[in-house]
DNA sequence: AATATTAATGCAATACTATAACATAATGAA
DNA sequence: TTCATTATGTTATAGTATTGCATTAATATT
């Protein structure tokens, strides 16, 4: 076990599959605990966020989701995303508007994401420090947290290799 | 001087007329120093969005910028947004889709926000330590840092003490 | 097993956010 | 003035998200 990135990016030639596998049993497990049904709809939801560690947008979710005939509806992709982020089994990246699995489901934790400009890959961080030091700041403001966001933008290890990436579309570079 | 409110949220008594006139001061001198041009509709936006700290959304300023005749479109508002953005003279708030005048135009920075969920106020931080840590970290996983995106959402000060906040919709305590 | 209750999904419409493309007008430089 | 550049006007449309109500499926109760 322990093929889960913890605060570093996937490589490319990773074991996706695991991956995925990981996610999907954990799920399973967290919603077992949590007395949360994590139906057909739902988890062929989860899967199709998995396909990648690139952050999707519902609307893309959604073409996977009904391949030509039988068109779902918005509402059942958003529906689906809500029940799963509820769960802290997918995060939202609100910078891109999309959504990608969460790299350690269950536990109680904050969204921290480095994400790659370049190919669209992101890594889930927690980093104490970090934390520590916003709630050090938050409460010299006295304010009281209730969540936090944090979306680091920029280049992945691979990409500031890649001397290739600056001439060539973003990819997917850990998948396939 | 020195009427600016850096790591902390306006008080509701705050003489908020000053924090209009030093946003568009700076605004002038920021523009000035670079040669960029801070037309009638841009300075508009930018008051319009100084009305108070709680982020406005891009069709909030356009039905303010269009009294009842005369309607202004879209690009109008988003095109002076991206104009305002890029000289560092507001700062979008991605988790709302909102916009908010920058606490410290002209400084290179990034930007951090602690969001209120009942006022709607903000308190635009700038903390060494939640920024070294982060780089940190990111050096840590091989990323290069272009970009960094912290909003922490939660209840700032007035509203944990103000028992009432939980019976009334959301309200901006610190203007008027 | 039949029924009642609750939760999930289907479905249609619509609201909200943002950009593209092209025309016109204003500004600054030669 | 003329040209080049930048800003704005205008129309249309793309992309993201939610509301409300009908229907179906799952769970609990009798």
């Amino acid at each position: 076990m322990e093929r889960v990135y913890r605060g570093r990016f996937a490589t490319p030639g990773h074991d996706h599959a695991h991956c995925v596998a990981d996610a999907l049993a954990s799920a399973e497990t967290v919603c077992r605990a949590r007395g949360a049904r994590l139906t057909g709809q739902r988890r062929k939801v989860l899967e199709i966020i998995w396909k990648s560690h690139v952050p999707v947008g519902a609307y893309d979710i959604l073409a996977v989701l009904s391949p030509d005939e039988r068109p779902a509806a918005p509402p059942t992709v958003y529906r689906a995303l809500e029940f799963l982020q509820a769960h802290g089994l997918v995060h939202k990246i609100e910078s891109l508007k999309a959504f990608v699995g969460c790299q350690h489901p269950g536990e109680d934790h904050v969204g921290q994401f480095l994400i790659c400009e370049q190919c669209g890959n992101t890594a889930e961080i927690e980093d104490p420090q970090i934390t520590n030091a916003v709630w050090g700041r938050a409460a010299a403001a006295g304010f009281r947290i209730a969540e936090m966001i944090l979306e680091v933008r920029g280049l992945c290890p691979v990409c500031q290799i890649d001397r290739n990436a600056l001439d060539h579309p973003a990819h997917d570079h850990t998948t396939r």
